[in-house]
DNA sequence: TTAAACTTTCAATAATTATTGAAAGTTTAT
DNA sequence: ATAAACTTTCAATAATTATTGAAAGTTTAA
């Protein structure tokens, strides 16, 4: 496989998981392309190469960018912006992990909480609705807490033996 | 809050989830009810309780049962069929990692395989295409081992500790 | 074998989500 | 202050995905 072809391929399997996990395709895409890029690149570059319209691109950088990994940066003497993606797999996988975990699993678990807190009249429904949203609850309170450990920067030793542990 | 309006908070909040994390919502709300419910249902009984129409029930109780979250139960002298889904929430978050990697993440860890072996022409992208993707596909590689270990039935023990360990 | 009781399929439709593109907005240089 | 060079916004539209409902299919009982 040659250059072009394997790009084109890296940047469309990104878009498709990135569409599977409930992430835009474009946004997907972008980041991705920057991930492969040796330099940062301008709107217009992007637009060029994913062939998405301008609208689109500010807008899913936007969302890079509030997601915190991506970088606006301004060159002296150039008024256009150039932007650029985290390069470090390890933080961006932190990012993505906190930033799911803040506006997705967060909150949900929050709701799993007053759910699983309802008043026990005894019923055998509400015995159970308490009992398995309470299980529930404490699966995602587990999980998050581990992943947001795992990726964590500076405890990111323990992930890398913990692999080997359990290997 | 009183049983109902828990219940209906419960199963709209995990179809929200289901929807932002890629899983269609009838499927998501499904599985909420059964896995809440006190006894097996039908599928007269999932459409009246989320107002949803017989296919879209029948298609997606197919794709649980696909997924390994739902079984099929045939109660002696009676034609209907009745439904269940797994109710150990760590039974279910180990099928759920299963499939999900298999279908979802082992494909693209083969692209980034594939992606980071081309050859290397010695030129300033094709070996930011190589670098990047590689470490791509070793984490995504980690991340997928390390996940299906935790979720493992036998080795649960053990991602209990890590989580002690961890905290 | 027929009919009743059920489930599945799938083309049509609806709902949702993504994308466009042009007008409005912003910034900088002169 | 004006204009050029850019970015953002957002209503319109397109694309995708979910849902319906009725016809076709299946199974069981008589």
């Amino acid at each position: 496989m040659e250059y072009n072809k394997a790009k084109d391929k890296f940047i469309s399997t990104w878009g498709s998981l990135g569409t599977l996990w409930g992430i835009n395709k474009a946004m997907a895409q972008i980041q991705a392309l920057l991930f492969i890029s040796t330099k940062s690149l301008t709107m217009e570059e992007i637009m060029e190469a994913l062939k998405i319209s301008r609208g689109n691109t500010s807008m899913n950088l936007r969302q890079l960018i509030d997601w915190g990994i991506v970088t606006k940066e301004l060159v002296a003497g150039e008024r256009k912006e150039y932007f650029s993606t985290e390069k470090d797999v390890q933080e961006l996988a932190r990012h993505i992990a906190k930033e799911r975990s803040r506006r997705e699993i967060k909150p949900v678990i929050k709701v799993l909480k007053e759910v699983s807190s309802i008043k026990n009249d005894g019923t055998a429904k509400t015995k159970e609705l308490i009992k398995q949203t309470k299980a529930l609850h404490d699966l995602a309170e587990s999980a998050d807490t581990i992943l947001n450990k795992m990726v964590n920067k500076e405890q990111n030793w323990l992930s890398k033996s913990l692999l080997k542990l359990l290997k």
